[in-house]
DNA sequence: GCCGTTTTCGGCCCGACTGTTTTCAGTCG
């Protein structure tokens, strides 16, 4: 069991304990060490001191823990699984029910599942329990409505063209101050439910009104003086929400709009110490009854005695347990050069002078090209042949061209024995290697892990790319032990690919953290472009890597020329 | 259940909104 794993089982028991009615402080306790045991630096078998050791965890959730590590299984757990029907916990996700909602309607009306409680309505028995009326059945039939039509959460990358084009809008009215964008949006989560602005303005009426008059905007939601609620279709439909502050306030909003919650949860706690109540309006001195306004987030960190933290990095994983100021993390200005991309020798769209063309004047230093290999036929891999061949372009484009140097390798496929497609005469001429899994995913744990273990042993191999393979929302990690493959990677110097695909993300920001925390992990951020346009992700793996707390200097593809190929030789 | 540069007991983040109330409980972000 690695941590994320037991804190699963801890966040599922707080759950039951929540419709269980059981007191919300103890439920929120087993959150908090749920959380703590995610974010711990340290794997818990290996704690000093036990699973106490970690702030959040004492006596009681401690022998919890303690008991899924030792036997897999969480008798607490199991007893309120007994006690209570598994239809309850889903009832939480319906908009407008709450623990106190869920434990009156079982208690009182005996509903057991999501089925029951619809029929329940449709009986208008939720009226019957006091504090219940005509309105919060029609509430929750529509939160039911709701839950059942949600849509997934959407692919940042997806979404990012449309936010900016908002943005740009919204900056361009003659009554907006500053405008900027809030939520998951601008922590650039891999994934965004909607999209969170916050304006400044003298006049929120005319802001709003502009808002909601735009041609995209095909339902208004909420049309008032503080926020407006607009569902905006543009190729895709998806909800924007616009908070509306005086300039004064706008510094506070940004602040407390952006979050996490779990963030913002830790700027409240912290201010109570000195006797203050954070909120969207400002810092409020409760002594004094007066209220402080800051010109810019750093002086709102600065005022609470904490180090500034990007937006990126707002997530509660520790970004405020340090003593000192944060260290500069990787900003895209320290790209100099992409190291996995294709052409048109294989499935890509473009030449290799046309990528690098495209590469140059993006102000990029360097490119690698990486086509497929022979084994992966539908992309038309290339042959130890195709490859001397493609070398020899490769050469008079870097004559041609100026300002850019073009590396020759490959994307290397791991076969489903481990072995790798081509001997190491052929890997030898190349540049840069990178190797990975395009088939047989299906395999376990083991078979998978030692697969890419061989690949990394193998003194040729530099890199390996998309090292889980996940796809967001079509497909699952491969199964791998991603502690070995961080151990290899350190003790061979092979390096892990960030793909900044937005499908991919890939490894995400957890991985990376752990990785170099945990094993000091170099890595590489690439766009697996098929095209010259596939290059213009790269602000994702940017984001990516700021979001898993990556300095430039952790990352190869922010090397000189000379110092990545004396990287790749050693 | 957890925690302590005011605390080992008594708190536990904050404000808006809604629907049910007649002073407040529940939910949400």
């Amino acid at each position: 069991m690695n941590n994320k794993q037991v804190a699963s089982v801890l966040n599922q028991l707080a759950d039951m304990m929540e419709v269980n009615g059981d007191n919300p402080f103890k439920v929120n306790a087993y959150r908090r060490a749920a959380r703590a045991v995610e974010n711990s630096r340290a794997s818990l078998t290996e704690l000093d001191g036990g699973p106490e050791a970690l702030s959040g965890v004492g006596k009681g959730t401690a022998s919890v823990i303690k008991e899924i590590l030792e036997t897999g299984s969480c008798t607490p757990l199991e007893e309120l699984r007994q006690k209570l029907p598994e239809g309850l916990p889903e009832l939480l996700q319906i908009p407008g029910m709450g623990p106190k909602t869920v434990h009156a309607v079982y208690h009182q009306l005996g509903v057991t599942d999501l089925e029951a409680l619809e029929q329940a309505l449709k009986e208008k028995r939720l009226r019957s329990l006091s504090g219940f009326g005509p309105k919060k059945e029609e509430k929750i039939l529509e939160g039911i409505r709701r839950y059942r039509e949600r849509p997934d959460r959407m692919l940042l990358g997806h979404v990012l063209p449309v936010a900016e084009e908002i943005l740009k809008r919204l900056r361009e009215h003659p009554a907006v101050e500053q405008a900027e964008t809030a939520g998951s949006l601008r922590r650039m989560k891999e994934t965004v439910k909607d999209l969170d602005f916050v304006v400044a303005t003298r006049h929120p009426e005319q802001v709003a009104d502009a808002i909601v008059s735009m041609p995209e905007v095909t339902r208004v939601i909420n049309h008032g003086d503080t926020k407006v609620s607009v569902m905006f279709h543009q190729g895709f439909e998806i909800q924007v929400d616009i908070r509306l502050v005086s300039p004064e306030q706008f510094v506070a909003a940004l602040v407390h709009f952006t979050g996490s919650k779990e963030h913002n949860v830790r700027l409240r706690q912290r201010a109570k110490e000195f006797g203050w109540k954070v909120s969207e309006y400002g810092i409020y001195d409760v002594k004094r009854d007066e209220v402080f306004t800051f010109a810019d987030e750093k002086e709102v960190y600065q005022k609470l005695q904490l180090p500034y933290v990007i937006p990126e990095m707002r997530e509660d994983r520790g970004e405020l347990d340090v003593e000192e100021e944060h260290p500069e993390r990787i900003r895209l200005e320290d790209y100099r050069g992409d190291l996995h991309m294709h052409t048109r020798w294989s499935d890509g769209a473009h030449s290799i002078r046309e990528m690098a063309l495209a590469a140059e004047e993006r102000g990029y230093e360097y490119i690698a090209i990486t086509d497929h290999s022979q084994s992966l036929k539908v992309a038309s891999g290339l042959t130890a042949d195709d490859l001397r061949r493609q070398r020899e372009e490769i050469a008079r484009v870097n004559e041609e061209v100026d300002g850019i140097t073009v590396l020759a390798g490959i994307e290397m496929d791991i076969l489903p024995g481990g072995e790798l497609d081509f001997p190491d005469e052929v890997l030898v001429e190349l540049d840069l290697v990178i190797a990975s899994i395009h088939s047989a995913f299906q395999q376990d744990q083991e078979t998978m892990t030692k697969r890419i273990l061989q690949a990394m042993e193998n003194p040729h191999v530099h890199i390996i790319a998309h090292p889980t393979g996940r796809l967001i929302h079509r497909r699952d990690p491969y199964a791998v032990d991603m502690h070995r493959i961080f151990q290899a990677a350190k003790e061979t110097g092979t390096v892990l690919e960030l793909n900044a695909n937005p499908h991919r993300l890939d490894l995400n920001d957890y991985w990376l953290k752990l990785a170099r925390e945990e094993y000091g992990v170099d890595f590489t951020i690439n766009t697996d472009a098929h095209s010259t346009e596939g290059m213009g992700v790269i602000p994702l793996g940017i984001a990516t890597a700021r979001r898993g707390w990556l300095e430039a200097d952790h990352v190869i593809n922010t090397y000189s020329l000379d110092r990545l190929l004396a990287r790749l030789k050693s």
